[in-house]
DNA sequence: ATAAATATTTAGGTTAGTCTAAAATTTGTT
DNA sequence: AACAAATTTTAGACTAACCTAAATATTTAT
């Protein structure tokens, strides 16, 4: 069994391979868990004996499928419980984070598996992102940014990159939520902001930096 | 904030006080803990400094009202999240203890309010137990053993003192649960067991050490 | 009342996870 | 290719929570 904190590196190295293909450095990790290089290291050097993922001195490191299975688990116990709280006990989708990222370190096959059931095995979280399978295996959704649709097209906002709680209540004060339709109507070149029309009926200026963090399913 | 440790210390503390008029010593919570009289010394100490109780040396401890508040929460997550286990997600009593023990460790007010308020404000845990409220406060129910009732009295199961899963299961084998409805038809000096009716239709016999375990709501 | 038994504490040590400061290595720039 | 900058590792130290063995205090029983 890994204790809580070797969770949290093994999920800090997950999402760093992700953007960062398939490696993650000390530096970003001591940054993802707000620690110091030093201490990272320590931790690898112990942790890389779990054959969680591999280590080599100043080459940064690189998950095992041990390693693999382990973060999907805990994404897989976070988005759920994202669920439960959002759907169950009416947080909303900025509140979540905290709550969930202490109920995923909680062990139990059979707690998430009926946990799943409960809540009627969703395929997504609250924030758009999927829901892994037990066995580790993600919903593939074709997603592009709002930031990618030309003038006159629209699409549905399907998820969101950033999830940071103060972008989240940006959303909620435009009035935009997972499933709300989105049109471009214009391309400002001065600050690359765009202006859109929501569910088709109040017009919105959004900036470039929220439209690089909405994700869409284009209408066609 | 207390340490997942600290708040078991508590919580060990708690239940010893209950049974052994207001005082804990050391070997009963090392006991509990399952951990050495050396190791709980050593944490009183540390813990006394936090002012949750009083401790002096070989007289054991005492709980301050500090201590007893967070007992009382401690109490009150753990009883939540039983009847969540058991209400919404379909464990049995015999099987939500240890789940329960994580997930009391949470600290969310908030959490803990929604959720109370999501099960309707349950007043009892899957074992009959009170839930205490927000501000610690118990339902006292009256209550007395099965062991108590004599030839031909009945009254309503609403409790049980040992929470042993092999004892639940024993229960659950004699159809036995709260609410179940038993009448004393026989004592048997032998052994000091009792011949019972359950729910007035299935005779059974029941050994003395589990009727001193079960609590009845009496008929009159 | 004192010896034996029991309970508790002290002493000294371990491990996980952290820290800061200094040393070593790698990367980037000219 | 060489040096500066950035990154990473090592060294040494700290805290929480535990351990065993030994010492001390308290309780019980004769």
């Amino acid at each position: 069994m890994a204790t809580e904190t070797e969770e949290n590196y093994i999920k800090a190295i997950y999402k760093i391979t992700e953007k960062n293909q398939g490696s993650a450095n000390t530096n970003a990790i001591a940054m993802h868990l707000s620690t110091s290089p030093a201490s990272v290291t320590d931790m690898l050097k112990r942790l890389s004996e779990k054959q969680y993922f591999h280590y080599e001195k100043y080459k940064g490191v690189y998950l095992t499928s041990k390693g693999i299975k382990l973060a999907t688990t805990l994404l897989r116990r976070h988005r759920l419980w994202e669920v439960f709280l959002v759907d169950k006990l009416g947080f909303t989708w900025d509140e979540v984070h905290d709550l969930a990222e202490k109920l995923e370190h909680i062990d139990s096959k059979d707690l998430i598996q009926r946990l799943d059931d409960y809540l009627g095995n969703p395929k997504y979280d609250p924030h758009g992102d999927p829901i892994p399978t037990a066995d580790g295996k993600f919903t593939i959704r074709n997603q592009v940014t709002l930031q990618s649709l030309n003038k006159d097209e629209s699409g549905i906002v399907v998820g969101v990159r950033e999830h940071d709680s103060s972008f989240l209540r940006y959303l909620d004060m435009m009035e935009i939520n997972l499933g709300t339709t989105i049109r471009v109507l214009d391309h400002i070149d001065y600050d690359h902001s765009k202006k859109v029309l929501i569910d088709e009926s109040t017009e919105q200026i959004i900036t470039q930096n929220a439209s690089m963090n909405l994700f869409m399913k284009k209408n066609l």
